[in-house]
DNA sequence: GGACTTTGTTACTGAGAGGTACCAAATCCT
DNA sequence: AGGATTTGGTACCTCTCAGTAACAAAGTCC
């Protein structure tokens, strides 16, 4: 399902679609929605308005592209670092410290794109829930890792463990972004590493 | 310290500031920084602009105003709950209790303005880096109510918990932002209920 | 080659943003 | 009473915002 109907008739496009939602993302990331302008989004893609209205729409339809798109994009880390983290409850504190990686690195401090959209548009844009849809995902992830770790849990457990996780890494967004130091960022690390000993 | 120097001289001021900041505060709160405008502000505050821009200065000083004092108010009203809550391991439980109370209201459901402006201002404006304090104050809150809770435990663990639970706190916000019903938040609070247990 | 279609580029639009100049009104001090 | 000082209110400023009209350029199809 491309955005383009008909590529092969008229003028070919000169700019990859992608690379500019790759850069866009980055740019929305970084400023937030009402905070990043149209002429910002021309500088930074090197595509011209009408182009770019042509191809995503309004500002608004185009951060709801971002949005989708990120929101796999991100669902994919936490589906390669619950693989890459192995089974048992080690799995959990390995995963923890691949995600503290990915926390102290430049992007990471960030903080999470979907977390900055769901406080600056109360979690949905034109309709779609994408908070919801976030949470539903991160938590069936989650929810992976903590039955591979824990096989002997009872689901009704599962599920709590997954919650509070869930709600954790949400909350450490948040502390990310708002540009804690690294010591700070490993101290909340540790606080939940020390509260999986104990599942 | 009034933000007026001098009270007794030239004509006196027709509204109340403290009013004024509490209807302002509640406005930023729904709708953000930057999607709020002078002009809603005038309209809300039923304050003309000069007279806003004589008493508060801009609007990026207007909004410290009122972080400021969203912040002590905040921290107030977790030493009032903890205060409610009592001791002991109970204490903990119906804290939450007490916290989810508030955070199913009509005014919980925009989250906390000092998470949404985390997110919006990078944790700073003008210098003044509101998000560290309200983390900081937070976490001595919630220190004060394990402390009371887990007699027993070496202040380590007190404050491993502490950090675990003040991210909890910030993520919850997230979660009430993003326009999640009453069932999912009752979950999220159940996972930490279930988490307190075993300490 | 010529009709058709799509894209690149420039220039522009109306609306709304944050912020202020200016003057009348209301108080205090002498 | 009259200057001094502060506030209320109207009108205005400049700048930037999202969005678009219009036309040239570059392709495909017949």
């Amino acid at each position: 399902m491309s955005l383009s109907a008909n590529a092969a008739i008229g003028r070919p496009r000169l700019f990859d679609e992608e690379a500019v939602l790759a850069k866009l993302t980055a740019l929305f990331w970084r400023q937030g929605y009402s905070q990043t302008s149209m002429t910002e989004i021309v500088k930074i893609s090197g595509v011209h308005k009408p182009s770019l209205y042509r191809t995503f729409g309004t500002k608004e339809e185009l951060f709801a592209i971002v949005l989708r798109r990120y929101l796999a994009e991100r669902i994919g880390m936490f589906t390669a670092l619950i693989e890459q983290a192995g089974p048992g409850i080690g799995g959990v504190h390995r995963f923890l410290e691949l995600f503290e990686g990915d926390a102290i690195s430049e992007r990471g401090r960030d903080g999470c794109l979907m977390v900055m959209a769901s406080n600056e548009l109360r979690g949905s844009l034109a309709g779609y829930d994408f908070s919801a849809d976030y949470r539903r995902q991160m938590g069936e992830q989650i929810r992976i890792l903590l039955a591979r770790a824990l096989p002997e849990a009872v689901p009704e457990l599962i599920q709590a463990r997954t919650d509070l996780l869930v709600t954790y890494l949400l909350g450490l967004q948040v502390v990310l972004r708002s540009g804690a130091d690294a010591e700070e960022i490993h101290r909340y690390f540790h606080a939940v590493h020390v509260t999986a000993d104990t599942w």
